[in-house]
DNA sequence: TGACTATATCACTATATCGTTATATAGTCA
DNA sequence: TGACTATATAACGATATAGTGATATAGTCA
């Protein structure tokens, strides 16, 4: 392998980490079990989803190790495991809002003239 | 709107800013233009790609302001105005890295009882 | 045991998007 | 001007995956 070449499994797997985070729903989860352990049910009232659809969400984030899975009777309960998301969503969310104070200043600019 | 709610277009402005770098190729791209500027075709040749889809990856990416573009005659020079991006990799890297110690010493551990 | 409940999974449709070939566009230079 | 070049775009087939309804699985409790 050369120098200051970049293999391309490596590149997949981290492509394959933003795509988990590339989809609203997951992010809503996340979000959501944030604020601590919480079961399917739980999930599903809180974010106002399908019940199908947030169990196939949460064996996705289990597959990929983000969360982890407490089973206890009949529940299953999630919590995340992998604190470097919200780390990510951080850098996310601050240079959004960079980037719209920007927008906001080049149309104040524009208006002064 | 509720408190401790998000807002769904919130969550969508988010998710695509990571489906922005959940591909290969455009992370791939990102990568070479961290050396500096460069123009389409040698990118084409750093990535060996098809130059309609450099042209294409390249595009998206400009319109999410992450590149900016300098034409020059024919040439059209990218280059990476969104130095978060990179914050955003090295996050991902070290947290696999991590997960591969974890996975390595879990190995080890059993192998040795 | 049998009714009930919580979760996971299957099968399916709909949609998004990647990579590619062909072509349009626009700048350069003889 | 006309041949040539660099880049962008259009059109298209192939693939991945989100969301959904139906159903399987497995634990609970009378």
């Amino acid at each position: 392998m050369e120098r200051n070449e970049i293999d391309d499994s490596a590149l997949e797997l981290i492509a394959s980490r933003f795509r988990l985070l590339a989809e609203p729903m997951r992010l809503k989860i996340l979000h959501v079990l944030g604020d601590g352990e919480m079961n399917v049910g739980e999930l599903v009232a809180a974010t106002g989803a399908n019940q199908a659809n947030v169990s196939k969400h949460l064996g996705i984030l289990l597959d990929a190790g983000v969360v982890s899975r407490r089973k206890d009777g009949l529940r299953s309960n999630y919590s995340v495991t992998d604190e470097s998301i919200f780390a990510l969503c951080d850098v996310v969310c601050s240079r959004l809002e960079r980037q719209l104070d920007l927008h906001r200043e080049a149309l104040a600019t524009i208006r002064q003239t």
